[in-house]
DNA sequence: CAGCTTCCATGATATAGATCAATTCTGTGT
DNA sequence: ACACAGAATTGATCTATATCATGGAAGCTG
């Protein structure tokens, strides 16, 4: 039994050390003090637990600490699709700032601790430190660029190409939580199979042929979810082509 | 020879039909006025100039009075991938925030009329009017989720569901620019098929074939850019109907 | 107006990935 | 430790859409 992954005992901005990812700003004592009167830490979220429903009223945008969690959206006719995965020190749940409510549903891939980000009082405190208004336009501008990168790859790009993207992604994301600079190449997918592939707009079994093959290529290797990618330029070389249109 | 379909002569946002879709915000004759001395309006963009290219520093962003926009982005080996289509009372430009550079180009894809919003200058304005940021953000957050829905379209949806989607989606973005409330069942397509595909995530030849069957099926009429749905029951139920997954 | 280029439509063929099916593995809870 | 449901792998087949190829219509340009 393993304990679980919450290494970061942070309970203030200050020695957090997601804060260089979440607020990459240079804030004096009295702003971050301002800033500390927001943020609510709650209690881990365990694994499948539910963060927001799509329906449920916006009241908040959350940075994770540790862990990681989806969001998908659900279609009348009951189908999902996920939208993204977040990893520590990102920020998720912009969408429906402006219906009020959330079009998509956030869940916990494995325990999690978040800061929780009220938003109405966020919107206070920032008319008063307008870099924070900034700051946050920023991130949701980032959401942008992020989902339109994924719109190319869906439209553009073959298996093979969808899979080793996001495992470079992964890979890129979780090298900025570790001291060293040297590159991750060596992590747990938090999430199934199943997830890649409908994030990939692919099938279970596609994915896991991708997987095989990139094994068989000497790209990679797996053992169920820990990974370890032993060719990184060659992994690299497969995400960035795609078809010429 | 046609006449440039500038039909709306709005110098001001006071007179502009248009703002009740760019501005649906009560604000008093003096905030008004204070909007109006940052917003420029420029001569008319020509069909195929660019209203900025990727890479462009991130100075403004636009708001569309007639015409029609679309916007793409280009990676290294020179493929392009459209990420939109922008028609009037629509805001476009926000990619670039956090770099303060364009990630995409913008190109008029008819005579437009644009109005340029500079980011700095709005910034200082909105400093003391607090509902227009937040007016901003929700715009962005619209971005957001239509391009979440424009993700879930290429990674679930067959050709037809797609170029269904796109159609229903023009037709209703349309249908509020007309003074009636008749639906939008009549217009001009202002991209080419070989847009339509990339956008969509589908070669050329393929939307032709689409647009044929549904012409064969008696859901639209179309001679060469000019659509008209004669079954929108029929073409939104095609629409709303992805993969169960 | 002739000639060119781009756009669009349509047919024939190829193929990547979906679908269907069977088996093994894994983690979870009792 | 055991049992069971879900997760993952792998194989065989099918199909939607890409690709290749051709011809016609439309729009520009000199």
């Amino acid at each position: 039994m393993r304990s679980p992954t919450l290494n970061i005992q942070a309970n203030n901005c200050h020695n957090c050390r997601m804060s260089t990812l979440c607020l990459p700003l240079t804030l004096d004592v009295g702003s971050l003090d301002r800033l500390e009167t927001v943020i609510e830490r709650g209690r881990p979220v365990h694994k499948q637990q539910f963060i927001f429903h799509a329906g449920d009223p916006f009241q908040s945008v959350y940075a994770i600490r540790s862990g990681a969690i989806k969001s998908y959206c659900t279609s009348e006719d009951g189908s999902e699709q996920v939208t993204g995965f977040y990893l520590p020190g990102e920020i998720f749940g912009w969408d429906g700032i402006d219906n009020n409510n959330h079009k998509n549903t956030a869940v916990a891939l494995e325990t999690t601790a978040l800061c929780e980000i009220p938003f109405n009082r966020f919107e206070e405190v920032s008319r008063t430190m307008p870099i924070l208004q900034q700051h946050f336009m920023r991130l949701m501008a980032k959401e942008i660029t992020s989902d339109q990168e994924l719109i190319t790859l869906l439209a553009k790009s073959s298996a093979e190409e969808r899979v080793a993207s996001l495992l470079i992604s992964l890979s890129n994301r979780l090298k900025r939580l570790k001291r060293q600079h040297l590159s991750a190449t060596r992590f747990r997918l938090p999430m199934s199979r199943a997830d890649i592939g409908n994030y990939l707009g692919l099938t279970v079994e596609t994915v896991s042929r991708v997987f095989s093959r990139f094994q068989s290529f000497d790209l990679i290797l797996c053992d169920k979810k820990e990974i370890e990618i032993t060719n990184l330029p060659g992994l690299s070389s497969l995400a960035h082509k795609p078809k010429i249109t």
